[in-house]
DNA sequence: TTGTACGCGTTATCAA
DNA sequence: TTGATAACGCGTACAA
């Protein structure tokens, strides 16, 4: 039952070659007789030979993977990304080795250390919500390791970073709802330590300016798992309803966040978009079919994964050091709906 | 820059021991004496020392990673699963590597070897819908690696297979569609070849047959690519709606099916439920927010990867050869919302 | 054109 | 209690 793999030992002894012809002859070597080649390589394929990739990683250091490091797999967003990291990296010959840090500083630090034990190639990161130490991230890339960030980047090391225009993005959305006649705006976000929930953050209140209104601090609710859990969801948005003023529109900073603040909303029977608009981040892929249908921005969820797996991917094979380092930004799209546009009173 | 990361030889040679005797105090070895574990200990940890995971692959011929095989990421079933499967894998110490098939035979056989080839534990596979030939997946289960079959399984090999309880769910869905008054019920599903196919038709032509429904061919329609691509979903109903009787009811067999039915059904203004009542497969996290809502059978998805990851990992660790192998079904729920329900005429 | 010998980092066996 | 040696499978400098 449990036939043992041939290898190149095997096939030595078989033929009566040495262990090293056999291995130039397999990998097609110029200085090895045709003739040699074709024995030796119709017996492996005869007998069924495939290389070893573990010894080969073990003697070139190389093991053609790379790890990704993400906060959750079910998000429509981020389960694009992997898509498009997938379908460049399948390209090239590598895999990918996916691990979720669930919003956890410490199981992010975990996973990427062992990640890098098990010595991927290259790391791609989207930091968790959690994270402000970011020591061993610094540690591993001196050591070595390219990594790239994407999505929720940071400056603690010099590389490459992909992630969407998300002040942009916010700012569009905004301003869309003021002129639709919202003017009292909440914002129920990610943790404020993340990248993304400062970008967003800025675009909001940019246009908030530009319009005179003033940006209030009663009305930015941060959501401590980035809407992992839908009762941090229900708990700001119960406190944007406690206000003396409730808003009449919020802005979600989140896939997540924007799903299950609209499924709070339906749950509590406030009809949007009349009494409070609502419109945010999401990669969802049918926002048209919710009643009423979702006002989103879209990121290029794809296009972030294939980015930033080409340039990890360019790191890992180049072969001088790279010095010269990309902040790539991709554009977002703002696709207006009707949960944003307040009917005429 | 590019510090080598320190071996056991490092150690050993620093401390003036031999390789062994640091590898087998680092191991926490009875055999050494407690002073030497702490010298070597103690240096392991000030200069940051990790075992080489490769070379240990290499001498043990374990990789603690398994592999998963499934047709589509950005999936809410598959996400989930993947989710569930992650769980179990993270707490035992396995890393899951991920390979879709994108519904490719050739794609999934490329993959499922090189897996292979780079030496996972097991497998985790739920096969593409385009997949008949399995000879690639007994040889290697023959040749020693444990294999685990999730949501579409296959008979090809002994071993455990997790699923979910299909045939009972499309049951109750269609039995639910004919009580609420559709009798011309369609049925858009995925390749004939799957199990879940046959298992979802065999549930979907038994409520039919207790209420004396024919099951017409034509109005069943097979998604090459299981709903992967719209185009081919438009095609089914295209036809569906064009037939001289055409359908007063769908039943969506999949996740991507039933959200992409929903989607086509709405661009061309059908109204649902009262022309088309809908119901199916989906495991999308907020069907009460459509318009109509939609009727759901849920698959515990997140169960079924947990319930394959401990069933791999369990033969992976397994001192004698399992003989003995589970077919594991995991119930359903429906949850009737308002697509299914049609409004008094 | 082919073969010999060694090293990648670790662990297991046997000996001291 | 510790050390020398071989072995996992492969690739390569050096030699022939």
């Amino acid at each position: 039952m449990k036939n043992d793999p041939i290898t190149i030992t095997d096939i030595a002894k078989a033929l009566n070659f040495s262990t090293s012809t056999v291995s130039r002859a397999l990998r097609n070597s110029y200085q090895i007789s045709e003739e040699t080649k074709r024995i030796v390589q119709q017996y492996a394929k005869d007998h069924n030979y495939h290389p070893n990739l573990v010894a080969q990683s073990l003697k070139s250091n190389k093991s053609k993977s790379i790890g990704v490091m993400l906060s959750s797999i079910p998000n429509n967003f981020y389960a694009e990304v992997i898509n498009g990291i997938e379908s460049i990296a399948y390209k090239k010959g590598y895999h990918i080795i996916i691990t979720q840090s669930h919003e956890s500083e410490e199981r992010e630090a975990r996973n990427v250390e062992h990640l890098t034990w098990r010595s991927v190639d290259g790391l791609l990161i989207s930091l968790s919500s959690e994270t402000t130490d970011t020591s061993n991230l610094e540690k591993i890339s001196e050591y070595g390791t390219p990594i790239v960030f994407f999505d929720r980047v940071s400056d603690c090391i010099n590389t490459h970073r992909v992630r969407a225009d998300n002040e942009n993005g916010a700012y569009q959305l905004t301003k869309h709802l003021i002129e639709k006649g919202s003017r009292r705006i909440a914002e129920i976000t990610s943790p404020r330590e993340l990248s993304i929930t400062a970008e967003r953050h800025a675009g909001f209140a940019r246009a908030l300016a530009e319009n005179d209104i003033e940006v209030e601090e009663q009305y930015i609710k941060y959501c401590a798992h980035g809407g992992m859990h839908i009762d941090e969801i229900e708990e700001a948005i119960n406190e944007l309803l406690a206000l003396p003023n409730p808003p009449d529109a919020i802005f979600t900073a989140s896939d997540r966040i924007t799903i299950g603040s609209f499924a709070i909303l339906h749950k509590k029977n406030i009809v949007i978009p009349d009494i409070i608009a609502l419109g945010g981040f999401s990669n969802f892929s049918s926002p048209e079919l919710f009643n009423p249908s979702l006002t989103t921005i879209l990121q290029p969820a794809f296009e972030m994964g294939k980015a930033a797996a080409e340039l990890l991917i360019q790191l890992i094979e180049s072969k001088r050091p790279v010095t010269d380092f990309e902040d790539r930004v991709l554009p977002t799209e703002l696709v207006i709906r009707n949960s944003s546009v307040k009917n005429k009173l």
